[in-house]
DNA sequence: GGTGTCTATATCGTCACTCGATATAGCGAC
DNA sequence: GTCGCTATATCGAGTGACGATATAGACACC
């Protein structure tokens, strides 16, 4: 068992959603809610609440980073604050996909499911 | 937007968690602690407070039950209380199997191969 | 140009969950 | 019999999740 990601501990849900759904692009955090739903299959619905909350803290971590740049200014909207992953979110989400895949490997040896991966 | 599996929200992560270590098998609750750190490659260690506190809503909600089989009695231990995961409990294991495969899935579509999104 | 609806960000209070500390007691060995 | 380990259980503090609420810009419509 490599020891390599030592120390990480397993990331807010919430948290992981948010990094999953930005994925290697920009968002702003309205449309972070609606991509969440999307890769939940509509399981998961982020409240405001959740979103903002988590959007603060991961902005304290390190983990995402509000972006300038701004779309064609025809389909601007000024309100709107963009995000994108930092070197270190992309290490957290990394570790924690992981995580989820050794998980699931792991008991589904114990289980009468068989858990089959398709993502690398 | 399959909405197949509706009304299932997400487990938290400890009642899954000892879900999976119980597997299809019968446990004690310190037993479970072991495995829950076994599974996760050290990364989860389930303290009593989260262990007992779990257990006790899982009885509540259906999803275990407490068995009354003993092991061969030479090895018994009369304070050990042993659970099994009940057919509820079977189901709601599965779904958030799946979730979590359809999760990594879709959000590793986004990941890998599409750099950018959302600004449409 | 006013009105209404949707988009968008933000905060607050409440509740659920997590975790370490603490308590209690049976077990095994010496 | 007492000492360390196993085992179950509860409590309180801290963090996270979520709905309600607030505020305001965008956009269409008449």
């Amino acid at each position: 068992m490599a020891r390599t990601s030592e120390g990480t501990k397993p990331l807010p849900p919430s948290v992981f959603h948010i990094l999953l759904a930005l994925g290697d692009g920009e968002q702003h955090g309205y449309a972070i809610m609606g991509r969440v739903e999307e890769i939940t299959d509509g399981d998961v619905s982020m409240g405001p609440g959740t979103l903002y909350g988590s959007i603060k803290r991961m902005l304290a971590d390190g983990l995402i980073e509000e972006t300038e740049e701004r779309p064609d200014p025809a389909l601007d909207d000024q309100r709107r604050r963009y995000y994108r992953v930092t070197a270190d979110g992309v290490r957290a989400r990394a570790a924690e996909t992981a995580r989820m895949q050794t998980l699931l490997r792991n008991a589904g040896a114990n289980v009468s499911i068989t858990p089959n991966l398709g993502f690398a």
